[in-house]
DNA sequence: TTGAAATGTCGCGACTTCCCGATATAATTG
DNA sequence: CAATTATATCGGGAAGTCGCGACATTTCAA
């Protein structure tokens, strides 16, 4: 028989967490993550790194806004986005460590 | 204007580190891999701290040892799982740190 | 003011995931 | 052998996600 004690988050909180990890489970959002980890960018910016149309890139960042990844501000007609969870290195670290960084 | 030199995965790369976030994204699939990383258990045990029907269970542990998260093996008509993928743990701890974890 | 650029929003079809019931296989017990 | 236990697999229907085209909104520039 295994250790008795067993540290076991709620399936509650588990629940939540799997909302975040499938938000996150998109190569696209993955990407504008990493960026948003190294600066501000743009809609545009971030869409044309990801070779995808502005669109859908927003409607990607309107997501990861949703659930408090990310926050914008307003300059001009252009709307940069930026990292609003600390966290995010820390799971996109971990992604980088098992998979690799390719620089750019 | 940001820092030219940006560090990015390749896409075809963040593509692969989605499937695996994806699979890892359900509360069900992130409880049995929290266990499994303090120990092995049968898919009956994973299956009853889960509340889900062993069958079920089964399906879920198909899932992760596809991917290379788990293996398996068979002692009498029980089947232990366990941790393959050595990153789990970082994963798991990142997810901890951000969510909390109980003492069961 | 007219047009163009940047971003945001909506609705649809294709595809996938999820849960469940039913059934199958394998190993133990009586 | 027959019955039971533990695990695995299959099929289907509900729900969700993805990518896309179309259009709306805001801002700038001529």
């Amino acid at each position: 028989m295994p250790p008795a004690k067993l540290k076991l988050t709620d399936l509650e909180t588990l629940n939540q967490a799997a909302e975040c990890l499938r938000i996150l489970a998109h190569p696209h959002r993955l990407r504008m993550v990493q960026m948003l980890l190294q600066g501000d960018f743009t809609v545009g910016e971030l869409a044309e790194s990801c070779g995808i149309p502005s669109a859908m890139a927003s409607e990607h960042l309107r997501l990861m806004q949703r659930c408090g990844f990310l926050e914008s501000n307003k300059d001009g007609r252009r709307v940069f986005y930026q990292v609003a969870e600390p966290h995010l290195a820390d799971i996109m670290s971990c992604i980088e460590a098992k998979f690799g960084v390719g620089v750019g």
